[in-house]
Formats: structure tokens, sequence, C-alpha cells
RNA sequence: GGGGAGGUUCCCGAGUGGUCAAAGGGGGCAGACUGUAAAUCUGUUGCUUCGGCUUCGAAGGUUCAAAUCCUUCUCUCCCCA
């Protein structure tokens, strides 16, 4: 799960405000074949445990903000319905209702018939058509939502529900969130901005969305927070310094929606520390690791130093760190690759690193 | 099953016996400029105890020397059946 996923997840919450109840599948029975939607590779296939680990900390994620209590929203997982089926009555059933011809007219098979596209993901339509049936026959579901990229396979089962339940369902899609720069939100090159802590710092996190292009404040603002449309666009027209308040904001809003108003306060207060008041406010928020006093006695040197930290993965990107003066000891530039930090450096019991303007990384001292 | 084309460092993509840790581009990182923006410019971009070490789908082989040649295997794509 990265943000790239959040928007019909904010719809969600949308509409379980205006009173829809919401239900979240997750594709265990999907999981094993490919969709052909995606890029070019097939979808790497999970085990049965990995899926439902997967499922439990969506869950998680998600309930911040889609409620789970009585009568709230349904997390249900497709292997459910699709393991048991049998193939002959799925053919018999469900099969007779696809036409070839109007599948191979979809945009999303198009491409694919460049470059080859295997059979068992040309049925991924029908298996999530088929998913929209289950749930219009079991949770009287008529609305599926998703990104515009499953236009096609949500309007096929809508169809399908219309020819075998004689039923009326709708398609809800959103186009792919992109930045004024043209790229997919929610991807650094480096990987995604993923929601799970321990894949994105929540200092990250946070820095991911101050650091957005002045141009995509308001368009976030709107999407991605709860706040009053007229806000948004107040903030989203701050021209010049003054529009960092509201990248703060849409920062802050966003953070405290997906970890919590505790985290968030928190990774203000030490985005505050690290870039503005000289050490002040509270810096818990920052990325950080415990080391005892007795490793600095002797003194460590700055290259293994960098290297051990989450700032630098190897002792050479830590020599061109400290070379190209990017790295800093408590704020002080550090360019002799053989400099040495000993208990000197120590400063109400921690020692602050920063490599290049915006990373940082705080050392405890136990 | 038959025939053909391919698998190169994060990605794309050069490289067909030594000058190759491997062109170029993208991306990343750092520096300058700034508003913790964008754009731009510059540098940098396998690891290292700085002696070297490991990389070009995998395993063997030829050679003083291989990403480059040979063998087998494997995966991908295309055409024919």
């Amino acid at each position: 799960m990265h943000i790239g996923h959040m928007v019909p997840l904010f719809a969600m919450h949308h509409l379980q405000n205006a009173g829809h109840r919401p239900i979240i599948l997750v594709g265990g029975g999907t999981a094993r074949i490919g969709d052909p939607s995606g890029k070019s590779d097939m979808r790497k296939m999970q085990t049965v445990e990995e899926i439902q680990d997967n499922a439990e900390k969506l869950k998680k994620q998600i309930s911040r903000f889609i409620s789970f209590d009585d009568g709230g929203a349904k997390l249900l997982d497709n292997a459910e319905w699709l393991a048991p089926l049998n193939y002959i009555e799925f053919l018999r059933d469900i099969g007779r209702h696809f036409s070839v011809n109007r599948m191979l007219t979809f945009e999303a098979y198009k491409k694919r018939m460049e470059n080859g596209l295997s059979f068992i993901e040309f049925n991924y339509q029908l298996l999530q058509s088929y998913d929209f049936l289950e749930l219009y026959r079991r949770e009287n579901c008529i609305l599926q939502i998703g990104g515009d990229d499953q236009w096609g396979n949500i309007v096929a089962g809508m169809e399908l529900i219309r020819r075998v339940e004689a039923g009326d369902a709708m398609g809800l899609t959103f186009p792919l969130v992109t930045r004024s720069d043209g790229k997919k939100m929610g991807k650094t090159e480096k990987g995604a901005v993923f929601l799970d802590p321990s894949m994105t710092s929540v200092f990250d996190f946070f820095q991911y969305w101050r650091n957005v292009a002045d141009a995509d404040v308001e368009k976030f603002l709107l999407m991605y927070t709860f706040l009053p449309v007229d806000e948004c666009k107040r903030l989203g027209a701050l021209k010049d310094q003054e529009i960092n308040k509201a990248k703060e904001i849409l920062a802050y809003e966003q953070t405290k929606i997906i970890h919590g108003k505790e985290v968030a306060d928190n990774v203000l207060a030490a985005a505050h520390a690290a870039f503005s008041s000289g050490g002040a406010d509270d810096k818990s928020g920052m990325p950080s690791c415990d080391m005892s006093a007795a490793d600095f006695s002797a003194g460590i040197n700055i290259l293994d130093l960098f290297a051990e930290t989450e700032l630098c993965s190897s002792k050479s990107e830590a020599r061109r760190l400290v070379k190209q003066n990017g790295a800093a000891v408590n704020g002080d530039k550090i360019t002799d690759p053989d400099a040495v930090i000993d208990s000197g450096f120590i400063k109400d019991g921690e020692i602050i690193l920063k490599a290049g303007k915006k990373r940082f990384f705080r050392i405890i001292i136990k």
C-alpha cells in the first residue's frame, strides 16, 4: 500500500460519511493471476499467509479513516468465492456472457496484444466481473470504484450483473493522480511512498508531502485531506514563501490521517527542529537509533557512522557524501573522511547527523 | 514440436577478445541558486581494510587475457505447426 492507492479509499471515506457502506475487496483469489492493466509483467504470486497478513495490515491502515465498527465497512477476500469455483460451471454460467470480440476492444488488452497476453491474464476481467456479481448477490453492492485502469473490468461486471440478475449496478473510476511534473503520485524514483512506517519512515512520509510542487498543493489538499473545500482553495492560492505554510498543513493533515494525530504532532515538531528553530522543538519524530556512550568514548569514524544509519547504504556512499560537502554533525559540515566522532560531539544526550539539506538522523545516547 | 531474436551495472540502452567497473540517456545523490518549491548549472553514481575485490541470465570450457569465443542449461519475445 502506498499513497498512490489512496484516492479510491478517500472516496470511500466520503461515501461512508454520506451513509453508504464500503466493502473493501482484497484479491486473495486473484493474487495468483496477472492483471492485464499492469504495465507488462504479471503480478507476482503470493502465498496464502502473505495475503492474509497483507489483508490484516491493510485493514489496520485504513481503519483510521474508514470505520469498520458495527454496521460499518467490510473487508472481504475474493478467495472466498473464487477458490471453490468449478471451471466447467464457471464457463457455463459466467463465461457465456462474455464476448471475446468485445473484450479485445478494451484498451487494456489492446496494448498487450503487441507483446503478448497470457490466457490467465485475459481471464482477469471475467474474475473481476464475477467478484462484482458475488458482491451484488451477497452484500447488495451496487457500486464499484477503482482507478481508471479498471474501467473495462468494472463495466464488464455491471453488464454481467444486468445479464445474470437483471440488476442495476454502477461504476466509478478515478484518473491516475499525477503531479505537475507528470510523474505518478507517490512514486519517488527510489520507490513508492508507503503507508507502512516500517517501509517509509513517518518523517520521510511527512517530508514527501511537505515538498510537493507549488502547483500541486491545492489539488492534493482537496484530494488527500478532509479540510473544507474553501480552505483548500485559500491555502492553494498562497504565493511564494507563504505557500510553504500550505504545504506544511498538507503534510500535517495527511500524516494525521494515515498515522494518527500524535505521530503527526511529533513529526511536525521534528521538522521544525530540523529546519528552523535551531533544535528547540521536540525531535522525537525524526528517524533515530540508540547507541551507547561507550561506543563513542573511543570515537567512531565519520564514514562508519553514516554507513550505520539509513542515511547512507555503504561506506563508499558515505565517503562520497563527505567529499561532496554534504555531511554534517550537529549542524557543522564535516569534509574530512578521516574525521572521528567521539563523546565530545554528544549534545543533550544526542547527536544529529545530516546528509544533504533534507535528510536527518538522530542518534540517542543511552 | 520447428525456426529466429534476445537476457549488460537502479531503468533504458551501447559494447562482439585486451585501452571495460563497462559509452550515452533517464533516474538517484551532492553542491550552487532558492522558499525544505520548480527550472537551471556543476559534480557524482558497484564494493573496499584504498592493496585490491566482485559484476554483464546460470554453470562449465578455450585463452597470457572474456561482457565479448565454445558447450550445456535456463528465461523472455517473435514466426511457423
